[in-house]
DNA sequence: CATTGATCAATGATCGATCATATGATTCTA
DNA sequence: TAGAATCATATGATCGATCATTGATCAATG
């Protein structure tokens, strides 16, 4: 059993429509398809892509919770009119949780280091080609792999609910903003980590905050 | 129009229903009408509040956002269960936070520092009450008041995300843990703020710490 | 006896239709 | 004609019903 979008005829799965649907959102939005403060009609896309009301309600509840919509009580949604101002307010707050994350982790890090140096290879790599998404979502796992060190769940979960790569990624295509992405700082924090440096928390934010625009 | 809650009879009123469900499952689950790791069925729920299946899907997604319940896909939803460690990772991130906060608002939270006091006040009166559940609210709107004078509006909603009002309350009532709301340290922090003291941001950070379990 | 496959009930996921509200157009009144 | 009242339309919110997946049960098989 599959739907159909009307507009490609791509065949779309059944298992995990509201995602399917929120992607074809997020597509629509990155591409222009809906300018930031244009409203999103729920009926509009259900009709298009052969759905129904439901599951575009719950992507459009999820782009909410990623801040890449804004919805009131019976007026609907509209896609948010990302500033750089929008942009900026991401970094102070994922620079406040990595280094949350390297003081929790410090301790238990040395067994992580081997996982980080790898993902830093592969970003140096990576930076020998032009593909700045690939650049850009090593870079992320890189962070990633870190916070995850620091074994609390709820603090992983609220750092991916900042949903970096998407915002990265819309940063990218609308404001062309440029990406820095030095595997040469990440070997620094690496070697921090290392020594256990307790300076280490604030350079992983102050790395962090050198990205802000 | 009306809705009727089939066991009390007590009239919901229309607007924001899966709000109001949502209470209603967050009460069931802090009263132990659901334990920990029980499933909460979305239609039974629909049959005995008497509304349908769609509003009670939003109400549960929304409680998982807070984390109160875990869900699957096709597998439904159950209460989490709330160990002290879900408990204690709350506060690395929620300090975390609050000394980005501090961080942020330091320059312009000499306007703010009358707010501060008077939310203080407040707190050192209520504290000649026992009641907890208003100490707990007035120490909370001290912190908010903080993170919101940051001016950064993610982080916020971030640190309102946390769901912190809402976790004490579940950890007063299951967990019967202490509360300390010690006026007394808020003044020192207050003191720092108005000093400008660039230590500010660690000893708020350190002050949530210790309310840690 | 363990394993596999079929069957079935429970229930989450989705659907199509209806209800209710917000917004804008239209008419009415002073 | 300005402002209030009324109506029409679009669309979010909700509903009742159906589809599809999961997990349990149990028979068949090796």
């Amino acid at each position: 059993m599959y739907c159909v979008n009307a507009a490609t005829d791509a065949p779309l799965l059944r298992a995990g429509l509201s995602h399917q649907i929120r992607e074809f959102i997020v597509d629509g939005i990155s591409t222009g398809r809906w300018a930031p403060g244009e409203r999103i009609v729920e009926r509009r896309i259900a009709t298009e892509l052969g759905v129904s009301q439901g599951p575009v309600r719950e992507a459009l509840r999820q782009l909410e919770a990623l801040r890449l919509i804004e919805s009131l009580p019976n007026r609907g949604a509209r896609v948010r009119a990302f500033t750089e101002e929008d942009l900026a307010e991401i970094f102070p707050v994922r620079a406040g949780l990595e280094r949350t994350a390297v003081e929790l982790a410090l301790p238990h890090l040395a067994g992580r280091l081997d996982a980080l140096e790898a993902q830093n290879q592969r970003l140096a790599e990576a930076a020998e080609t032009d593909d700045l998404q690939a650049q850009m979502r090593l870079s992320i796992d890189f962070h990633r792999e870190i916070v995850e060190a620091a074994g609390n769940r709820l603090l992983i979960s609220v750092w991916e609910s900042l949903g970096i790569e998407l915002w990265t990624t819309l940063s990218l295509r609308i404001h062309r903003t440029e990406i820095y992405s030095k595997s040469a700082e990440h070997a620094q924090l690496i070697e921090a980590f290392r020594r256990g440096d307790p300076a280490a928390p604030q350079l992983l934010h102050d790395h962090v905050m050198n990205y802000a625009p």
